[in-house]
DNA sequence: CCACCTCAGTCTGGTGAATGAACTCACTCG
DNA sequence: CGAGTGAGTTCATTCACCAGACTGAGGTGG
């Protein structure tokens, strides 16, 4: 990738997934873009991010075609920013990394429930639903707090929108804002 | 963890799990781990990473649980570094990412095949052997160069050593380097 | 028994990336 | 007209990364 991120020696295919993913904040914009967040102001808010690595990484992210840029707006030209098909391949190593750090590295971290939609049953750590018996993509899945869970101390509109049940890739909006 | 990697704000599993694993590096030497790296001057050699950065996330992941040093020699008395149980379960991230950077974001660097050992299908991207049907543990997949690769520019006797075909987990032997 | 080697580090100084805050710019709304 | 918004850019400071030199405990070999 750009920033000196490039494990020149290693030839390997986890080395070249690190040099488009693997900078600080990446997958965390990633994992955003699951959640339905697409703009860059939204991007943000919920990552408390400084703007221009923000910038740096949907820059890069796109160039290296995880994301897509589309124009939503004419006035002043916006654009926002999707995950492309390669984009949401990464669901599987985003999901499996986050119920890793779910089991070994977050005791006093908010928990998420993912759901398959079709049946409401959890989704594996592997991205299937076990009594389906199907892969389930992520359209398909829903997120919600863990059950009883304490709340994030987050109030900013983006933590607020996706703290109610949703279908991943679902738009945020963030119109009532006011 | 230590050196500034705190997404403080991130109340997400995701977030936790990069604390641990997220700087540059870690990855790498989780899956060098893998591969049956376990001493310092290996992962130095195989990785080409700068003394001082190998012993900070070697330190790192240590303390957060994902290796053990565990000594191998009383002499001077040296240490090897194992995964822990919890290291061992990165083994579906750490594979789902390398599959994802084989599709997306390799053209053109080696690849490796990773097979079942009992039956010689290849893992899924999620580490099931289809076939049998089951989820295949680090220690009973077989790595192997892709046929037909061209191979890696790096001669080091790690690399050489792990250029033919072995199980995950089964530690490099460098003895015979003389 | 002195020179050299290995392993696993630490130390050092320089470079480049990440950070927060302030600034820009085009446009809209009241 | 003035305030606000969305998406940036610029800037000074901090901090992590880097290559290379050095350390130190214990072999090895002539």
């Amino acid at each position: 990738m750009a920033l000196g991120t490039d494990y020149a020696q290693q030839d390997c295919s986890l080395a070249r997934a690190l040099e488009v993913v693997g900078e600080r904040w990446s997958l965390l914009i990633v994992r955003d873009a699951f959640y339905g967040v697409r703009r860059f102001n939204d991007f943000l808010v919920h990552l408390d991010i400084p703007r221009a690595v923000l910038t740096a990484r949907l820059r890069a992210l796109v160039e290296a075609g995880v994301l897509r840029k589309e124009p939503y707006q004419d006035g002043p030209v916006r654009y926002e920013y999707l995950l492309t098909e390669a984009g949401l391949e990464l669901w599987l190593p985003v999901h499996a990394l986050a119920r890793w750090g779910e089991r070994h590295a977050a005791e006093h971290a908010s928990h998420t429930v993912f759901t398959h939609d079709a049946c409401g049953n959890r989704i594996s750590p592997v991205g299937i639903c076990v009594p389906c018996g199907v892969a389930v993509a992520p359209a398909h899945v829903v997120m919600r707090p863990a059950p009883g869970d304490r709340r994030s101390p987050r109030t900013d509109p983006v933590t607020l929108a996706l703290a109610r049940p949703r279908a991943l890739l679902t738009p945020v909006l963030t119109e009532g804002q006011h």
